[in-house]
DNA sequence: CATATTTTTGCATACGCATTCATTATGGCA
DNA sequence: TGCCATAATGAATGCGTATGCAAAAATATG
């Protein structure tokens, strides 16, 4: 009935005048180091407590200049090893006392005018997980001072700090493994074409088949999307020279491709049809797939970011950093597996030629 | 090497010099309404471009009293309809020109510590979506004028917003197409105890079974955990009189269910095991699962959240508000078919007792 | 006890912008 | 052209907090 106003809360002010004390001290209160006598501090927090105080976080924005908020840009959540990768942010970055502004559910996979919205909020660093960022953008980022990190992803131009696995060695061990499995005809369904993570799979996976005389890959686009993977499957699985051993970039559509195979066409996975995929997110470890993937180890590569955006918080210096994790590939069922190499590793079943 | 200092950015007093007017009419430019020449108003925005300058939200949400921020409170995303929550959470907003601002990622349910964060950056409104709030802080909420809605959680003494689906409605009708299709012994797998979905699924799955004769359900605990669901499906399903219907409170546990009776015990489904699900969530729709599901209409859930968000800000009026969808149960391959009842809707199948 | 040193305190100011108010420019109409 | 209504403008102020500075209080030292 009166319109809307939201009542405005109440004040460092409202509590100084009920402490007896200045509006300093009580900023000083909620000022962790700030100069405090114990027992002023007791009076405020008691009046505060009264009061029902809470700090305003957006006007001390204003003054410290750090809005202790970092964007995390993640324009689709369906592979669930998104969601994992945000659940595991939001908790380290709590730990370091900041607060997660997420961008999701745009389609259009221009990030600009996301990119707007969060300069607008004065964001402290920037993580960008499906999404790169235009290389003007990246600079206005570095000259503005603010730490940009793109997880899963690099550019070619290393200019913007970046946190990968070796996914060129990844692809080469798929291969490796499913040669030593010994498969002859080889396919690949691969994910978006213009970013770097396929690239580098399908690059490192190429180049360990035709060092085994392979040079003749079976290639399908599916974009990393769900559906656009099932069409790649029921494509290359009806040709007559299908591939007895497929890679597919990661596992969300790994799970895609073994459902066409099995339920659509009517292979055996492993006897008619060997997958490998990448990531080891969840459903690949549900024993209806039991997907053999390439492991990216999650819970470091947020540390990673993490300690990236920190660093170059305090520091002020953002010059660009890349770091780059091992992960392994983890042996389930759906690909036939190499007589030698494989090895028992705190409870995973784990690939390692040459250790065999 | 400086010390970490963020460099403060063009301010709209820089951009009034710039362009040869005063700072109001920088402000004016960038608020839509307000009284501004067209050609001082492009003046502006020429010097604005030239300058790189962009509004900064935080010192005008200190003025205006509105951040533009949502909070979202959502304990785990490993159960996908969650991201999926999420994702068109962030799409309405993002059209309401509102931000989201997520807190996920703690273990302890308790959602005290959050709470005091997020009142701190005076969000415009909160959404819990797998938690609940004690009723002193929705009353601190409700007293300071933000509006809360509860996503798929209801509390008995409903003083606060909330957005569910027919959960006793949707129990009962699991419950009719089991017994349609002949089942004798039911299970039931339960949700937290302390939710209010569980209690109203189990609650009107057992009172249409009891109306039916069957009074003796077998029920384990799930808590909605994966892990959890298959530690109860297995004590369930090594009974001598294990069930040959079992209804799990939703499809994330549903999956891992599945998983358990087909790969460890042996079982087939639907022959041996009819397994009904809720939320209709991807994986029940994958081949390999076909889970037989009550769908929960996420797009409109999120709507309304976001109706009853924006309608309450706008009217600073925050009276409790229940919006109650309806769900269909979506027929598959985990559950063995009744005779009668099912019917083709926009390409799925769907039971609908008495509409022959 | 006087003096030097340290700690604590309040005053005043600034952060970047929206908004009120008084003033000036603009356009309409006779 | 002159007069009035309206639109556009700028100066000033305040949103809630942190912080430099100087004054005051507390403590240590001789």
């Amino acid at each position: 009935m009166d319109g809307g106003v939201k009542k405005p809360g109440v004040t460092s002010a409202e509590v100084a005048r009920r402490a007896g004390v200045s509006q300093s001290a009580v900023s000083r209160t909620f000022t962790p180091g700030a100069s405090i006598a114990p027992k002023t501090r007791a009076k405020v927090l008691a009046a505060a407590k009264e009061l029902g105080y809470r700090p305003n976080a957006i006007a001390r924005s204003l003054i410290t200049n750090r809005s202790r908020m970092i964007a995390v840009v993640m324009a689709y959540l369906e592979n669930l090893f998104y969601p994992g990768v945000l659940e595991e942010l939001g908790r380290l970055l709590a730990k370091e006392d900041y607060r997660l502004l997420l961008f999701t559910g745009f389609m259009d996979r221009d990030s600009d005018p996301v990119f707007d919205q969060l300069m607008q909020y004065r964001v402290d660093g920037i993580v960008l997980a499906s999404t790169s960022l235009s290389s003007e953008l990246s600079e206005e980022c570095a000259a503005a001072g603010i730490p940009v990190v793109l997880f899963n992803r690099t550019t070619e131009r290393d200019a913007v700090s970046s946190v990968t696995t070796r996914n060129r060695e990844g692809g080469r061990r798929v291969a490796e493994f499913l040669i030593a499995g010994g498969h002859k005809r080889f396919g690949y369904i691969s994910g978006l074409e213009s970013s770097s993570t396929n690239r580098d799979r399908f690059g490192g996976y190429q180049e360990a088949l035709a060092a085994a005389g392979h040079t003749d890959i079976i290639v399908e686009v599916g974009n990393y999307d769900r559906a656009e993977a099932e069409t790649a499957a029921r494509k290359m699985l009806s040709r007559e020279d299908r591939p007895d051993a497929i890679f597919v970039a990661n596992d969300h559509m790994a799970v895609a491709v073994m459902d066409i195979a099995r339920h659509e066409l009517g292979l055996s996975i492993p006897e008619d049809l060997s997958i490998v995929g990448y990531d080891d997110v969840g459903p690949a470890r549900w024993t209806s797939y039991g997907i053999t993937s390439m492991s990216q180890p999650l819970k470091r590569m947020v540390e990673a970011t993490v300690a990236i955006l920190m660093d170059q918080i305090a520091s002020g210096e953002i010059e660009a950093e890349h770091r780059i994790l091992n992960g392994e590939l983890v042996v389930r069922t759906s690909a036939r597996l190499p007589k030698t190499g494989i090895v028992e590793l705190d409870g995973r079943r784990i690939y390692r030629p040459g250790r065999g």
